[in-house]
RNA sequence: GGGGGCGUAGUUCAGUUGGUUAGAACGCCGGCCUGUCACGCCGGAGGUCGCGGGUUCGAGUCCCGUCGCUCCCGCCA
């Protein structure tokens, strides 16, 4: 498959390789015993003995030991005692065999060595900011030297995955007649979901492009124009606050087909993460991709996104208790809320601060508060509301909430919504907390079903779930017109191991529904004709049934790295503050710019970093 | 916008109830060394303790403010 290179004049073989026998994708040929060989890398580490000097010698590959002997080569040891760290070089010298005492057992070249006979100096290479082999250094100059951090083993493994990935995913679509079709990064504002990237127009005073937040409304363009099968690995922006699994901008597989129902997208989809896993991770998966309705996930996972490589499940209390009289309860029911309950597995050794902070936890997600229990060895629960239950109550909360003695039980009494994410919030921290140990190491499940539109309680009124081109189902698109918050989409959520991997649905095709929809979002006909003419001229042109798919690249490649954070598989990233400690963006801009491009800065100018 | 953690040498960190000249390791500079592989040994340089103010006889340490990094909440169709 790979092709293995000529020599070139600065090298003609890899230092990693020097002196192996059998290397898959090596791109040079494989240097043997007393061969002579020109190798060309970095300076990883030197050990100068006064007369014998030793240079760990590093390419992408990995390191060969150079030895450079004075009685051999006066020259190359004068070049020798000059070497610093990180210094390019490219030595000259013959292969050799070390004698077994001198192997060297942590090398993969350590049973070899290049005896050297000419060395040169490509480059120099200033005093460090930090040492390479430090593993613990601060973001900011790991950023600010992102050249220098990207030498590490470790990074250089995850942008080779990376690649490595996108290669599987392409060759996949490749095979399945997909065609790679690029769309604009200077495109047209439509500010409904995240905040836009607003560029200045040159030639259009006070008008402006956005860049993508994703290619949508252009990908179902292409299967209006007849393209039928489309991907494309396309970079995203949305202005909003960066977290560790968030960057402004990121990249995903866009996938798009005509003629297809939801289950064929499901279907491609988990086939090609099949492939991407088997290939790049060597893991196969037996079983299909779990399929789990939006509701039930939220109501036993608290979360769209459930990781359920553990089976810790939220209780409904509910029912049971309907005609409990314990405050909180009362209360929640009486205004139409949830009563549930989550047992925590060995909980029983929390303490009242443990339990303060799970609180204070519950708190950061709305939580109002948070009651808990604690199941004694002889059954009884320890509690400061147990005194508010009835036994039958307490029968109740033990028996649904499945808690033995040891465990701790929680509960939330509030609307269906805040219950849902403190107690899926909790779940979370309880699963890390408690060092559960997970029986498999990747569950992927499939979240379907999701409601169209959701609540927006700032506004009070119906907004979209997902995003506003989500064909109901066809039991629910007559609601469209009685009762909107019933319908179901047609969308799904790839998820896995806790994480959002992919977000899909089949697309509105029929311009009538497609306005309907925009009416139930508070949008007359004409507001909708004049934010989306273009796309809504297309749905009136012989638009097919069509639907589609966006697996986000970076968390993929971040989850199969074993990475805790996006930055460390993506080559450029940038701070939480948004700040580029490498390039110093964002920036001030010279005034004759802003005047090019009809601007004027209201605040006066502060330094983007002191 | 809000909450938590952090900020001391180039890097990673230590620094006691406030008390003499702020330390260590690695790195850096100089010297010695022919089999090391995180080479070793000897010597040396290197600090606005993030910044500003306050309390105090005295502040890295206590107080107030501020800036930055990071994780989280909000936000992210």
């Amino acid at each position: 498959m790979t092709q293995t290179h000529d020599a070139t004049k600065y090298r003609t073989h890899e230092c990693g390789h020097v002196g192996l026998s059998d290397v898959p994708n090596a791109l040079y040929r494989l240097a043997r015993i007393d061969d002579e060989v020109r190798v060309t890398g970095w300076v990883n580490s030197v050990r100068d003995h006064g007369d014998l000097i030793f240079v760990d010698l590093r390419d992408r590959t990995g390191i060969v030991q150079l030895v450079i002997d004075p009685s051999d080569a006066p020259a190359a040891h004068k070049v020798a005692e000059a070497l610093r760290n990180e210094f390019c070089v490219m030595a000259r010298g013959k292969v050799l065999a070390r004698a077994t005492e001198l192997i060297n057992p942590n090398l993969a070249t350590g049973a070899v060595e290049v005896r050297v006979d000419e060395l040169e100096v490509l480059s120099t290479c200033e005093v460090l900011p930090f040492q390479l082999d430090d593993d613990n250094v601060n973001e900011e100059a790991r950023l600010k030297w992102r050249f220098l951090d990207l030498r590490r083993e470790r990074m250089f493994g995850n942008l080779q995955l990376r690649s490595h990935i996108t290669q599987v995913m392409r060759r996949y679509l490749d095979a399945r007649g997909f065609l790679d079709v690029e769309t604009p990064i200077l495109t047209k504002s439509t500010p409904e979901g995240a905040r836009d990237f607003l560029v200045p127009s040159r030639r259009g005073p006070g008008q402006f492009f956005a860049l993508p937040q994703s290619p949508q409304l252009f990908k179902q363009m292409l299967m209006v124009a007849g393209i039928e099968r489309y991907y494309q690995i396309a970079r995203c922006f949305r202005d909003e606050d960066l977290r560790a699994d968030r960057q402004l901008e990121f990249t995903q597989l866009d996938v798009e087909m005509s003629f297809v129902e939801q289950e064929d997208v499901l279907h491609l989809m988990e086939g090609l993460m099949r492939e991407v896993w088997k290939e790049v991770a060597g893991v196969e998966f037996d079983e299909p991709f779990v399929r789990l309705p939006f509701r039930e996930s939220m109501l036993r996972f608290g979360s769209d996104k459930p990781d359920l490589r553990f089976d810790l499940e939220i209780a409904d209390l509910t029912q049971a208790w309907a005609g409990t009289e314990f405050g909180v309860a009362r209360g929640a029911i009486d205004s139409g809320g949830a009563v549930r309950v989550l047992a925590a597995p060995g909980g029983g050794r929390f303490s009242r601060k443990d339990m303060d902070e799970h609180t204070e936890f519950a708190k950061q997600f709305g939580a109002k508060g948070l009651a808990w229990f604690i199941v004694e060895e002889d059954g009884a629960l320890r509690s400061p509301v147990t005194k508010f239950l009835t036994e039958d109550e307490q029968t109740q909360l033990k028996g649904l909430s499945g808690a033995k003695p040891g465990d701790a039980i929680f509960m939330m009494a509030d609307t269906d919504h805040v219950v849902s994410r403190v107690l899926g919030a909790l779940r979370t921290r309880l699963i890390e907390e408690l060092e559960l140990v997970p029986e498999r190491e990747w569950v992927f499940a499939w979240i379907v079903d999701a409601p169209l539109f959701e609540h927006d309680e700032d506004r009070n009124r119906l907004t979209f779930a997902h995003h506003p081109f989500c064909q109901p189902t066809p039991e629910t698109l007559a609601l469209l017109d009685t009762d909107p918050a019933a319908v179901v989409a047609q969308a799904y959520d790839l998820t896995l191991n806790g994480w959002e991997l992919a977000s899909g649905s089949i697309r509105v095709h029929d311009y009538t529904v497609q306005q309907k929809i925009f009416n139930v979002l508070g949008m007359s006909e004409a507001e909708a004709e004049e934010k989306f003419s273009f796309f809504l001229r297309a749905l009136k042109m012989g638009a097919p049934p069509h639907g589609g798919i966006a697996p986000g690249l970076d968390r993929i490649v971040m989850l199969l790295a074993r990475e805790q954070n996006i930055r460390e598989v993506i080559a450029f990233p940038r701070q939480q503050s948004t700040f580029d400690p490498l390039t110093e963006s964002p920036s001030l801009v010279d005034q004759e710019q802003l005047d090019e491009l009809h601007l004027r800065t209201v605040q006066p100018p502060v330094t983007a970093k002191a």
